[in-house]
DNA sequence: TCCGTATATTCGGATAAGCGGATATATAAA
DNA sequence: TTTATATATCCGCTTATCCGAATATACGGA
């Protein structure tokens, strides 16, 4: 079963700068756990969390969990369309928010020796 | 002074599926009028209309009066990247969609030997 | 000028989206 | 078990968005 996520629905989960910056976040980094997005987002915690759901629940993101914390990632499955389109706007938006890279870091121990 | 289109707002214009539609077709065909969109979308003239107007004035769209007609195409003063989300996303929806363009047909007089 | 067509805008109402404090749940450690 | 931390969800509220009929405006031709 192959993740119907539409242009339009993309687009919606993207149009929020939140969810924009969450996204591009994750994609930077890799895997980022919600602490590190509430931190580097600068906004409350269920903010962020309401949205991370939303964008799981359409299939751009996929959450692990790890212990206490959940690590989000890029869903691997996401159609190379929309990976193409993700890219582009996050290299986009990075240059408009140059300082939001740098507020992400760390605040849980990094997912390393994870099998 | 350059068009200051955020991504995020250009997601916002693409996630409304009649915005997405439009400019899909504007894309295809180079440049339609008002009369061809409402035909290929199947929507009521006014609502096209404030579609069409959102767009243009996020400047994704450019508009041509030609007479009784306005002709709209992609504004040529798009940034690069938002050039490639949009192909990206068209060529997506096209796919989603393979009816829309059959259904655009010229209402109006081709804009042929204009200046 | 008057009429017909194309397009834009206005307006009120319905629906959706976003917010964030409060609360619930999950996990780890004491 | 109790406590602390991380995350998810609930809830009422506010604001934004979308709709489409009605109306206004722009233009061309009679």
């Amino acid at each position: 079963m192959s993740l119907s996520l539409s242009p339009a629905m993309l687009c919606k989960c993207l149009s929020d700068e939140t969810r924009l910056q969450a996204t591009l976040l994750v994609a930077r980094f890799g895997e980022l756990c919600v602490c590190d997005l509430v931190a580097a987002l600068d906004a409350p915690q269920s903010t962020v969390s309401r949205h991370l759901a939303q964008l799981r629940s359409c299939g751009l993101l996929s959450g692990r969990r790890a212990g206490q914390w959940v690590h989000y990632r890029l869903n691997p499955e996401l159609p190379e369309w929309a990976g193409r389109v993700i890219g582009e706007l996050c290299a986009a938006a990075t240059l408009a928010h140059p300082d939001l890279i740098r507020r992400a870091q760390g605040c849980c121990p990094p997912p390393v020796a994870l099998s």
